[in-house]
DNA sequence: CCTGCGAATATGTGATCACATGGCGGCATG
DNA sequence: CATGCCGCCATGTGATCACATATTCGCAGG
């Protein structure tokens, strides 16, 4: 893995205001969210920084709090990698995002205005392209934006961060699923939450939450885990 | 504040296996959870380096990974501070729980056996003597532990990390909340809780978990938001 | 050829230091 | 006496080093 693999060099010139491991930590969440580090596979503090062009120190800040975050696993080894899947895991991440997001897309719809619902039809749009363009990263990332943009609507301080949460945990397998998948088709219901958001019918946006979920992400993923992610890794527990 | 208030002293021996940063990770949340540490406070590393006789090192790396977790908040000077709390983001603190451990429990019901019916009861009791004894850390920590044992049954594990993140969030206002209100009377619907386990009602046991959360903690804690938690600090954001 | 032991290497952890920035108080000036 | 400026002190950030441990690779013995 070449240093551009893992991390997007469009970000973080000399004069960033963030400090070195704010700048190392958002690119290393992105590189986790778009599953461009396999999972199992364990990160070294130096040999991130040595990839990354800085000091040990930022990438050991860095990666404490994606630990934090559960988008990285701290092994009993006390290294650091990328969590692996289970079938157990991934339902339970899929059952957290629809409770969570099913609510806080409901506890937003007060808070929606035509603009919001504009600003989130051209994202869908950006969706839309990326997909027909069959560039993942895109897709992944407009997609992720769609959402946050509609539960960040309330300016929910507690909901948002749960959900990112969720999604780093799932982006390895999700990107790793959209590869394999050979039709690789994506499914979203974004229309379906547009049409509820217009007619202010916040359980019809539920419903449609939960569906875009559910069925863009859940069968695409189970399928895959079993004979791509298991036991790729020799050692290593799961703790 | 002195060190024994900061943290409690019963825990990490010489021997230790943990880390540093993991011992001193593990006080640190403990306080922030009990509420020993004043909303708006301020931390500094090398404060704590000097309560807790470490170096610097380990209490950087663990409050990065509480600022992560939301038990801490990062303020754009740089400093780290116990987060304010505000009506809104109480209300989303509440609301995330609600729906996120309703949903736990009744994802833990088909693991649910006498022998952990059993467990539960007598962490009930527990919690009974510690109300009785007015012991309100001992009642707190008791309190999660018996969400933590109902929602562990079923091994989740992408639930019981974000409901811990919620509790980090709202432990220091909980704690403050029972130590100001002048009954102070706590309410658990525990014994609900406990009737639909045996019955296997996992309806009721998600009536009963909801109870518990809203009627335990929310009214108390909306009552001294406003009078109480503040404007009580200088300057300083919210982001 | 396989297995187990041991040395060399890689890695995480913790401590210390240098530096830039922010906060705070004293002091001069109007 | 009030106010604004300036310098000192506290603090966070990043770098580097020493050390303990884990891993790995090679070699010897079966």
């Amino acid at each position: 893995m070449t240093a551009t693999d893992l991390v997007a060099e469009t970000q973080g010139g000399a004069d960033d205001p963030r400090t070195l491991h704010q700048q190392v930590l958002a690119r290393l969440r992105q590189s986790i969210l778009l599953g461009r580090i396999e999972p199992g596979q364990a990160l070294t503090i130096r040999g991130l920084a040595a990839e990354l062009g800085v000091s040990a120190m930022p990438v050991r800040e860095a990666l404490r709090e994606l630990v934090a975050e559960r988008g990285l696993e701290l092994m009993d080894n006390r290294r650091v990698r990328i969590p692996l899947m289970t079938i157990e895991r991934f339902d339970d991440l899929i059952a957290a995002r629809v409770v969570l997001e099913a609510e806080a897309a409901a506890r937003a719809m007060p808070y929606v205005t035509d603009a919001l619902i504009a600003r989130l039809e051209a994202q869908d749009a950006v969706i839309n392209e990326a997909e027909a363009a069959r560039d993942y990263d895109a897709w992944i990332g407009a997609n992720f934006a769609f959402h946050a943009m509609l539960y960040g609507a309330a300016g929910q301080s507690a909901f948002l961060p749960l959900i990112e949460s969720l999604w780093l945990q799932i982006g390895p397998f999700l990107r790793r699923a959209m590869r394999t998948l050979s039709g690789h088709y994506t499914v979203d219901r974004h229309s379906e939450a547009l049409a509820a958001l217009r007619r202010r019918d916040t359980m019809a946006l539920r419903i449609a939450i939960e569906a875009d979920i559910r069925d863009g992400i859940a069968h695409i993923g189970s399928t895959l885990i079993r004979r791509d992610m298991l036991g790729k890794v020799p050692g290593g527990n799961m703790a």
